[in-house]
DNA sequence: TCCGGTTTGTACCGATCGGTCAATACTCAT
DNA sequence: ATGAGTATTGACCGATCGGTACAAACCGGA
């Protein structure tokens, strides 16, 4: 193996992803691309071959990571405490600096999905796993006694699912922080016994 | 005055407005503007001074035009009924064969208006008017008794708005009508009372 | 030390981008 | 009929688009 690379494959990616993430792919142009990279173009075509291919990847790597972070910051929790604690997580990155990137997936379903197979099939699967997490989530607290039984949890979570959806429109559009708390608050609301609110 | 213009403004500002509404701002091309305008590049200029121009104007005309076919839609109706129209009317749109270009205003949001402060001033004056119907309506039914007065109304309206976005997410990303539809439902029974529910 | 194979930097590609402009077509008031 | 003044046209602009070609730089093995 007469060279390696001089640059890392997954730093470069990372960094592409979040330029993508923060304006979209058709603003995202190959010079600024470039530029975030840190690399020359013909070490770009080499290693990866085209922007929109780099895109699927890197939207791809985004939403294992975020399945990633959301395993691990529900594990072990009861059910009712995980989907706090995914709010409250969702809310604090809402508000946060970088809050107005908002989803990546989402950004893309409404940009790009529409007009693009192979990324409205990751976007598809990664809202769908999202969901499944929400959904396993509210079973498990019905079968321990946790969450009224007569919920419908598959239509709760998608409830919950367009609660996530909401908070990520509102905040990436400027909106008061509250608006944002408040749609947080509503989908805790959706698993807690009405008698036991305030 | 010596010649008047050849095309009709409105007319041709409708035609740009189906096209940013589809493809987005970026991936409209001038090219493509023009064509789907029907006009040529002098006149354009002449007419409308720049692409950013036009959109801007679209999306206003977009907003104006949704908000007065909501108004439409639930004129003289009793709250619950209204809001039945609307998530009934907006199903139906989701899932209608145009129902892939999703809203405007909430595309514009995910793709243009976190670096477009003009467009980011329409979305958010179009989603407030939004949520100020569902809250005036929601408002509406608890003096009528229909819906229950311990209700959050505003938190409620904010519910149904982020029910909204959730329907316009899943039918652009090519998911199944029937999770645009429980999202419809789920929307309803928050101003259902309990025992009402199936 | 030199070779084989890979990576890197950069010049360059045609196409297209959004936008300008001068010439022309046209209508109306005089 | 003519001149004022606007609308339209299409050629043209420099910049930039995503992508290619290729020579120089580089390394490990022989």
């Amino acid at each position: 193996m007469p060279w390696e690379k001089q640059f890392d494959i997954d730093e470069t990616l990372e960094k592409a992803g979040e330029t993508f993430w923060a304006h979209g792919y058709e603003a995202t142009s190959m010079s600024r691309l470039l530029k975030a990279m840190g690399i020359q173009k013909g070490s770009f075509y080499n290693a990866f071959g085209s922007k929109h291919e780099v895109y699927l990847r890197t939207l791809d790597q985004y939403a294992q990571q975020r399945l990633g972070e959301l395993r691990e910051l529900t594990r072990g929790k009861a059910a009712v405490a995980a989907l706090r604690a995914h709010f409250d997580a969702l809310y604090e990155d809402c508000i946060s600096p970088q809050g107005h990137r908002g989803c990546m997936l989402l950004n893309c379903a409404l940009e790009t999905a529409h007009q693009d197979r192979q990324a409205q099939a990751l976007v598809k699967k990664g809202l769908a796993n999202h969901e499944k997490i929400l959904h396993d989530l509210i079973l498990e607290g019905q079968k321990t006694g946790e969450i009224d039984r007569n919920l419908d949890a598959g239509a709760t979570a998608k409830t919950m699912m367009a609660l996530v959806m909401g908070m990520r429109v509102y905040s990436r559009s400027g909106s008061d922080p509250q608006a944002v708390r408040t749609l947080a608050d509503q989908a805790i609301r959706l698993v807690t016994p009405t008698d036991a609110r305030t």
